[in-house]
Parts: C-alpha cells; sequence; structure tokens
DNA sequence: CAATAAATGAGATTAAGCCTCATTTTTCTT
DNA sequence: AAGAAAAATGAGGCTTAATCTCATTTATTG
C-alpha cells in the first residue's frame, strides 16, 4: 500500500485506501461520482455510463461502494433510487427535492439547528429505548423560475 | 353525500367524505390500516389481506387512498415500501426504524424543535429560491433488549 | 330498477436490481 | 517480470414489486 498519495489520481487513491482492488469498471464509476458532487439517480448514471460498464457491473459496483461506506444511497419522493459519494471530507448535510424539475440539491443545515436535533434525538432515544445512529432530513418542494438549478 | 355522520361506521364515511365510490376492497384495506393506526410495509399488508383483496386491487386501492391524500407512503432504510393512513386528526410526525427488528415508529419531536426547523427551513427557502411544501425525518438505530417492540 | 359508470380479479407485462458462469483482469509470490 | 491464484467483469437470465389489460362484477344515478 505504499502508493504516492499525491501523484496517484483521486479514484485509484480511494480505491487503494479502502482495499479493494482497482479496476477499470471502479475507477469509471469513481470518477463520474467525483465529478459530479452530489446525487444522481442510479437511472441517470446508468445512462450516463452506458457503452462504458455492463448494468450488472454497475450494480455491483455501487455495492461494492456502499460496502466500504463511501456511497449513500436513498429515494426521491417517486421512489428512484438516488446515489451519492461521502467522502471523509464531505460534511454532514440533507437533501432539497424539486417536484418540478426533479433536481436534489444537497443542504446544509445551521450547526445551531443540528445540535437542537441533537438535544430532541437523545430525548427521543430515552423515550423509545433506542440508539440512534443516524438521522436523514428530506425537504420537498419547488424551485422558483429563479431558480439557479431550473432553466 | 346526505349520509348520516355518526351511524356510518368509520371507513365508509371516510370514502363519502372524500367523494370516492364506496367497495368492498376499500372497506377493507382501510379497515386494515385503521385498526393498525400506523406504518406497515405493503408486504406486510399484503400477507395480511391475501384472500381478501387480489393483489392487483391492492395496489390501485393504496393508490386510490395517496390520489385522496389520507395515505402517505415511504421507505425503509433497505427500500421496502411501507404505507400510513393520515387523517386530518392525525399529528405531524416522524419516523424512527429499527435496523434490528425492522419495527417503524411514530414519533412526535418537540414543537420548540419543530418551530426550530421551520425557522431554518424558512432560510433554506431564501438561500436556494424555493417553496418547501413538506418535510421528513428518518431515525436510525436500534431498540435495546428492554424495548417493548422487539420480543 | 334499469342504464351507465366505475371498480375488481386474474393473469400478463414491465423494469430495477440481482444472479450465474465462462472469460478477463488484477493481485500476489517469487 | 512472469506465472499461479484470486477476484472482477460482461452478457444475459432470473426474481419480484408494481402496473396494466380486459372481461366480469359491483356501484351509482335518475
Amino acid at each position: 500500500m505504499n502508493y504516492d498519495y499525491f501523484v496517484m489520481n483521486n479514484s485509484r487513491k480511494i480505491l487503494a485506501d479502502h482495499k479493494v482492488s482497482i479496476t477499470n469498471p471502479r475507477i469509471i464509476v469513481l470518477e463520474a461520482l467525483l465529478e459530479l458532487k452530489g446525487p444522481i439517480t442510479v437511472d441517470d448514471l446508468l445512462a450516463q455510463l452506458k457503452n462504458k460498464v455492463a448494468k450488472s457491473t454497475l450494480y455491483r459496483v455501487l455495492n461494492d461502494l456502499k460496502d466500504i461506506n463511501i456511497l449513500h444511497e436513498f429515494s426521491t419522493p417517486d421512489s428512484q433510487t438516488v446515489v451519492e459519494l461521502i467522502l471523509e471530507d464531505h460534511s454532514h448535510h440533507h437533501h432539497l427535492f424539486c417536484s418540478d424539475c426533479g433536481e436534489i440539491i444537497d443542504v446544509e443545515m445551521a450547526t445551531e439547528f443540528e445540535n437542537r436535533l441533537l438535544k430532541e434525538i437523545k430525548r427521543i432515544e430515552k423515550k423509545f429505548n433506542f440508539v440512534i445512529e443516524d438521522h436523514r432530513l428530506e425537504l420537498f418542494g419547488k424551485c422558483t423560475d429563479l431558480c439557479v438549478n431550473c432553466k
């Protein structure tokens, strides 16, 4: 594992760091997700990588990335599967869905709000005798005409 | 629409109030959901109503209930579809998922927390030029041995 | 109660995602 | 650097949730 940190390109380094073998399909998928820097539906990803990676391989690679905990998966309000690369330097965030254009936007909530949420979560843990390991907040709405995401 | 409010049983009344025709399958599904008073996976509902309602009809009725806005649909962390009846008197709540037993629990957050969230949502609306119509908070964890929901 | 409109059941269809297995690519050892 | 062993890939088949079709049944309306 003595690859040069800075010479190696990102995707190869990520794979090496997580001790999985470095293969072409994995590099292609990782690179696509790295460029995006945000969520994408699996369907869109499939379309984008058609002729580059087999469908079965794409699903397998996505599962590999989930296994090494660098890929999050969730669903849109209309049940489309969405994936997003989450590397160490990615900060905690939530998602905003536009029901007009389908855009999915990463949203960071104010620290003070997240702290209040954690306090509330502690209350819920006691009330229901739970250990809560994660939370997810989803916001649903419509971007306006001025929205930079719609044309 | 001059049915007697109080004589009519719940499910018939709900259907009448929403101006959809009153049929046996709709009554059966509604009654099952009313008894539950909480979320259930579609698979479990299918199993429970097998021999009472055809599979195609169950899915159709669930869509009908969604159309009249009394049924919410969401997914578990492992992508199972869950439905929950939401009538006018149901207060705003969120969901707590146990990754051990699969239980899904309705959770009400403190009013003060929800107010803080609404404030935060207003900030997000401005920042992203959005109109946010709804939000959903999901909590993931494990219930402990003492949990009333696990045996 | 008859006519019309709507809903149902049974099974076919669709599509996301997983599986199989022969072939190819990667890694490991020296 | 080369050959052996292990792992991953591609192509297409398989599974299963959810939808669709259409002939029959059930509700609604006047």
